[in-house]
DNA sequence: GCCATCAGTTAGGTCACGCTAATGGTAGCG
DNA sequence: CGCTACCATTAGCGTGACCTAACTGATGGC
């Protein structure tokens, strides 16, 4: 098993590809808040472990062991991320911090019983599939890549999260979670940003904002 | 905050005090599982960081602060033991090894959300009381110095899961749990056990389990 | 009084994980 | 072409947490 710094390692990787970003130690180092050097050598750890592909030069990209392990934390995750929100009433931020803590800590027999207990959610309380027992929206977009027309919110983006944990509080407050249906009103492409109406309120969007929510156009 | 490393020596003096032993590095090696030269070096951090008494000389002693830390972990401790147990229906000796990662990971919040919604537990599943919001019951003894008559079985000591988790299983079959009234049946001095008669079975335990099994005489 | 046992510490080594400072490499751009 | 920006790695260092081997001191037994 790996260590609970390169489990953080693996769920860092795991979550930049499934935005499609490129996986670079530059990008993890500013991930992890850790220097650049401390990353090489967590690398090099992890290669030795068989957690990396040795092909692929300079991208970072997991084996498939390396693979599972990073789907195992990210769903741990997210199931204790369900448990703090459902059952004890945490909000999104303190629940995302929580969960990041224990997802190292519990085991896989108590993965299976919480998730059993908790009704096999199919998500985490933002949206995003919980790796083994569901999938992506098929063809959801980013909002920001919206023209016209209306959608249903699907998730918001785990980067939110790490980038500014504020941005869940204000999404959640202007009631922008999943199932949530909206209308595009507005582009504004000098201020890149976008307005939209949901649940009868008009909110305006930075452009950034909009890129890290996702949602299914009708 | 101090590591996760540091915790389970406060816990672990923690434990040690409360069955009246006097703490030593050697204990501590034993029951930690590490060479006493590493004790050795985990004292000194501990002391450096204000968790030791400077007085008392070879006894390991905790100040106000390591006894307030210790007595956290042991809490949580015992408030994820009861949520493994009542509400993800494991059985004692599971509860306790998961129960032993995870009362590291927990922060305030959730261990006061946690210990609400499970009803405000008294003691953890083995009937230990929970620091911080109850005691241990007044005028308990081993079961091994009762010499006649019946009593209720109040807990099971918390060495008994470090020294032989089989134990657990062996007292849990045989119904010896807290709130079982018993009767003291015949002491064999010679071979060291006695007969008790509880749940309408009648069992034999030697001088060792029964020192591990605290009672209530009537 | 001596010897064995047990306890605690020193000495010396390993590994994981973090840091800063400095080096080399590549890529874009005027 | 050369400059800048960015990137990855080396070198060198500190701490926490583990180990074994070896030394020292106390203590109980005979």
């Amino acid at each position: 098993m790996p260590s609970e710094v390169i489990s953080r390692y693996l769920e860092a990787i795991y979550y930049m590809r499934a935005e499609g970003e490129t996986v670079t130690n530059a990008r993890l180092a500013e991930w992890l808040s850790v220097s650049r050097p401390t990353v090489t050598a967590g690398l090099r750890r992890m290669a030795r472990d068989g957690l990396l592909r040795s092909d692929a030069g300079k991208e970072v990209l997991l084996t498939a062991d390396g693979e599972g392990k990073a789907a195992a934390i990210v769903r741990r995750h997210r199931i204790m991320e369900r448990w703090l929100t459902d059952a004890l009433g945490l909000d999104w931020v303190v629940a995302d911090e929580e969960a990041a803590r224990l997802e190292h800590a519990i085991s896989e027999v108590v993965e299976n019983r919480l998730y059993e207990a908790l009704g096999r959610p199919e998500s985490c309380p933002h949206g995003n599939p919980i790796p083994g027992h569901s999938e992506a929206v098929a063809g959801e977009v980013r909002l920001a890549g919206l023209t016209r027309g209306r959608a249903t919110v699907t998730r918001i983006s785990e980067v939110a999260e790490r980038e500014a944990p504020s941005l869940l509080h204000y999404l959640h407050e202007r009631n922008l979670v999943p199932g949530t249906r909206l209308t595009l009103v507005e582009v504004d492409r000098i201020g890149n940003t976008m307005r939209i109406s949901a649940a009868d309120r008009e909110v305006t969007l930075s452009r950034e904002t909009a890129g890290k929510v996702w949602v299914l156009p009708e």
